[in-house]
DNA sequence: TAGTGGTCTAGACCACAAA
DNA sequence: TTGTGGTCTAGACCACTAA
């Protein structure tokens, strides 16, 4: 289970910035429950004499609360959790299994290959590095409420993670043990969506009729220092999986 | 043509904020190629010295444009236009016209259907209408250098916008006749993406085979009052439509 | 009228990158 | 060392909503 740190105060002293801090805290208040869907947020005013901050600290965490569609502002009312927990996977990057959990969907996986390969043309270009550069394989099914959902073809440089194959997949997140096993943060992604139908061998293993729709996914992950780090597939069953997202005019 | 104001200052008169203006007059250089992808922007102090503003005000203006994924800060360094044109559809409304040009395709329309139809019950739900209530649905092949790209079936409260079907959809985008025609404002939109088949009608209009794969998306377009307005269904051809996006960690 | 969010200012100090 | 963006403050006035 992860800690939780139910302090709710700043620390002028962390490395990181106060309005992160905040954005942190009221975004565990929404994911736990504690502010509900539709619920008034306490006004800026309140929470800059709650946490000892300017307004504009509160207000940039509170931006980001909006970017990512979890509060909206009604000027001359207040602030409001949004009325549903919409952000899904395309604007923050999001595990599986939380995608899942916020869909009220019991996640689940099963590894179906782990092996090192050399980078084609292709992941070459991508990953920004030399062609046969040996790469870590990640293939993963992963299954809601016992149901498969989507297949996640993980191809990360081995380079930056030397003996990651030989580590447990099932139950830490790829994410989760880049950071802690190599110092490795993931912080910035791009990515391309389409549909595309399954082809054979993915089709028997998401359990659906060859040439069914999937929501296929590329994404380049990049860390901190704008470095490509993985090279991700995704091939989402398109009856299960949906999308979710916010527009602005 | 669309008429550009070249005049590259801002007014303090003008109803629309300070940053708002600065926000389209850079947006604007990106869009017209005068800056271009992997560009130096002037720095903050300089926009600050160019526009006469406060330094909030221009990192507010930039702000936007970082989060549109149109530009990247750089610590230390100074902020650049994005390598790609990324920003489709993901986080800002944007017409087929604009999103074509984007790609550097030629845009396209061919007009299927106009006409007026009772709301059933799930649209009555969507757009929180009893059901019944008169809607203008307008169907519409959209082309991307003369071959078949999308098809968009739209749905308008009839009462909002009486008379909408008697107009040209071929030359101007419905939003644009909304905001002219009944000074309607599409602010904001909640989306969903997910991947199917194409049933036989659909599949024959795009020319594609029966059963091929389709990008499908539904959207809910809200006014400036929150008020649902219309409901879009778009079904874009799988292997010609991707959509791009960046994501933060 | 009181309280909310929306906009804007004029500073300050910091971490970082490049010369 | 200089200039960049990153963070933060303490104010100000405005437009809007609800009582």
């Amino acid at each position: 289970m992860m800690r939780i740190d139910m302090t709710d105060r700043v620390s002028r002293q962390s490395k990181s910035p106060l309005y992160e801090q905040i954005y942190q805290l009221l975004r565990n208040k929404i994911a736990d429950g504690q502010l509900k869907p539709g619920d008034l947020l306490p006004s800026e005013s309140e929470l800059v004499e709650q946490y000892q901050v300017s307004r504009a600290t509160v207000r940039q965490a509170m931006d980001e609360l909006v970017s990512d569609g979890l509060i909206q502002r009604k000027q001359g009312r207040g602030t409001f959790v949004s009325p549903h927990n919409v952000e899904q996977g395309l604007v923050r990057i999001v595990s599986f299994t939380e995608d899942m959990q916020r869909r009220g969907l019991e996640p689940g996986t099963k590894l179906r290959t782990a092996k090192l390969i050399p980078a084609n043309e292709t992941l070459a270009r991508h990953l920004e590095i030399p062609v046969n550069e040996p790469l870590a394989l990640i293939e993963r099914l992963r299954l809601a409420d016992g149901e498969p959902m989507s297949i996640e073809m993980s191809y990360l440089i081995h380079r930056y993670c030397p003996g990651i194959l030989e580590r447990d997949y099932t139950d830490h997140s790829l994410r989760q043990m880049l950071e802690e096993g190599y110092g490795i943060r993931i912080t910035s992604a791009r990515q391309s969506i389409r549909a595309i139908t399954a082809a054979n061998g993915i089709a028997e293993a998401l359990s659906v009729k060859e040439d069914s729709a999937l929501l296929y996914i590329e994404r380049i992950s990049y860390t901190e220092y704008d470095v490509p780090i993985e090279y991700l597939r995704l091939f989402h069953r398109g009856d299960r999986y949906t999308l979710h997202g916010e527009l602005r005019g």
